[in-house]
DNA sequence: GGCCGCGTCTGACGTCTGTCACGCGCGCCG
DNA sequence: CGGCGCGCGTGACAGACGTCAGACGCGGCC
C-alpha cells in the first residue's frame, strides 16, 4: 500500500483528489494538509511514501515545503502538482529534488500512474511543461535585475526598491531599463508580467 | 436522479470532483467542459438540472456563462464555483441570476448538499463569503475610475489607457489620481492591486 | 430659482521614471 | 600582460506620471 501525504489549499479540492485516490486499491491517502509550512511536522508524524504537493499554499510554497522535505525525510519521494505550468517553477522544483511535477491540467488518471512510477524510482514530468521548459532555456535577466522586477511587480516605487536592495536610484532605474528591454515591454509593470508568465523571476 | 453540468478549467480537479459527485447516489453528472464558451451549447444538449461553474475559464468567464445560461434554460440553476471568495465576483453572480456560490476553500462535503438545496429552490451562499460581502460595501470608486484602475493594472501606460477609453490624456491622470487616494496607495499599479483585493474593480 | 454636492473632463506644474553615456571591477583568452 | 566582454554602479536629461486648481452638466434640497 503507498501512502500519500496531500498537500493542497483549496479544501475542496484536497477532498476531491483524496477520495479520488482512496478508490485506488494500492493508494491511501494518509494525511493531509493546507498549508506549506505544515507539510514537514505532518509528514514526521505519518512518514508518507509519496507527498503530493501544490506549489500556491498559505504559509511557505511548495517549492519551499519540498527542499525542508527533502532533507528531514529523505525516503518520502516529492511529486509538485500545480495549477499551470510556470516553466520556472518546474526548473526550481527539480532543483530541491522532486521526483515529479504534474500540471492540474492533465486528466485524473495520471495522478495514481505518476505516483505509482515515483514509488518506482522513476521521475514524472508532464510532456507539455517538459518541452515548454526546454523551449524556454535560460532566463536573459540577471540576478539583480530580476530582484529589481520582482520588487517593482507589486507597486512600489525607485527609492522603495532603492531602499530595500541597498541600491542608488539610479541604479535601480538602469536595471529597469534593461529588464524592460530584455522583456520587450514598454513599462516595469508590464516587463515585470512578462518576466513572471515566462517564468524568470 | 439530479442532473448536473460541471465547468471546470483544470482536467484534474474537474475529473476530481466529478468522481466525488458521481459517488453520491442521487447525483450525476451529465457532462463536463473546461472553457466558458462551451457550457450553453453543452447544456443544451444535456439539459441538466444543475450547472457547476467555475469563474475563471478559458474562452470567457463563469459570470458570463451564467448569464447566458440563465437565459437559455431558465430551468436550469446555476452555482458559481471559485477558488477565492473575491466579494466582488459574489455580488456580480447575484446580478445574473446563480442560486449559488460556493468557495473551493469549503469541505467538499457541501458541495452535494449545495446542490441538492438549490434545486429544491433554495439559495446557497458561502457564509464566510456573504460576511465579506456585506462588510466590504459598495466600491469608493466611480464608473470611470475603475475603468481606468482596470486598464491600468497590467502596465499600460497613460497614452493607452486615453485612447481605449476615449479620453484626455490629463483626464486619465486625473482619474488615476483620484482612484489612488481612495484606495490609499501610492502608486497606479499599487491601486490596481488593493482595488482588485477589496472586490471593487 | 438659487445653491450645493458629485461625477466628469481639461490644462498646467513639479516630481519621478526610463534612457543614455560613461566609469569601475573581474574573469577570460590570445 | 593587454585587451575584451560582462555585470554592476552612477549621473544627466527628455518625457511620463501624479497632483492641483478649475470648468461644465446634472440631480437633489432649501
Amino acid at each position: 500500500m503507498i501512502r500519500v501525504l496531500l498537500a493542497e489549499d483549496q479544501a475542496m479540492v484536497r477532498g476531491a483528489l483524496r477520495t479520488l485516490l482512496d478508490l485506488e486499491d494500492d493508494i491511501s491517502v494518509v494525511c493531509e494538509v493546507g498549508r506549506g509550512d505544515e507539510v514537514v511536522p505532518a509528514a514526521r508524524t505519518c512518514l508518507p511514501d509519496v507527498a503530493l504537493l501544490d506549489i500556491e499554499m498559505p504559509g511557505g510554497d511548495g517549492i519551499e515545503a519540498a527542499r525542508e522535505l527533502t532533507a528531514a525525510l529523505p525516503d518520502c519521494r516529492v511529486v509538485v502538482l500545480t495549477t499551470f505550468g510556470r516553466p520556472g517553477f518546474l526548473r526550481r522544483a527539480m532543483e530541491v529534488g522532486a521526483a515529479g511535477f504534474l500540471v492540474k491540467d492533465s486528466p485524473v488518471a495520471e495522478l495514481a500512474v505518476a505516483i505509482r512510477k515515483v514509488v518506482a524510482g522513476e521521475r514524472v514530468i508532464d510532456r507539455d511543461l517538459a518541452a515548454a521548459a526546454l523551449a524556454m532555456g535560460a532566463t536573459p535577466l540577471s540576478t539583480r535585475e530580476a530582484d529589481v522586477l520582482r520588487a517593482a511587480a507589486d507597486g512600489a516605487t525607485v527609492a522603495d526598491i532603492a531602499r530595500s536592495l541597498y541600491l542608488s536610484e539610479g541604479t535601480v532605474r538602469n536595471y529597469l531599463s534593461n529588464a524592460i528591454g530584455k522583456t520587450g515591454a514598454r513599462t516595469r509593470v508590464e516587463a515585470a508580467r512578462v518576466a513572471e508568465d515566462k517564468g524568470w523571476l
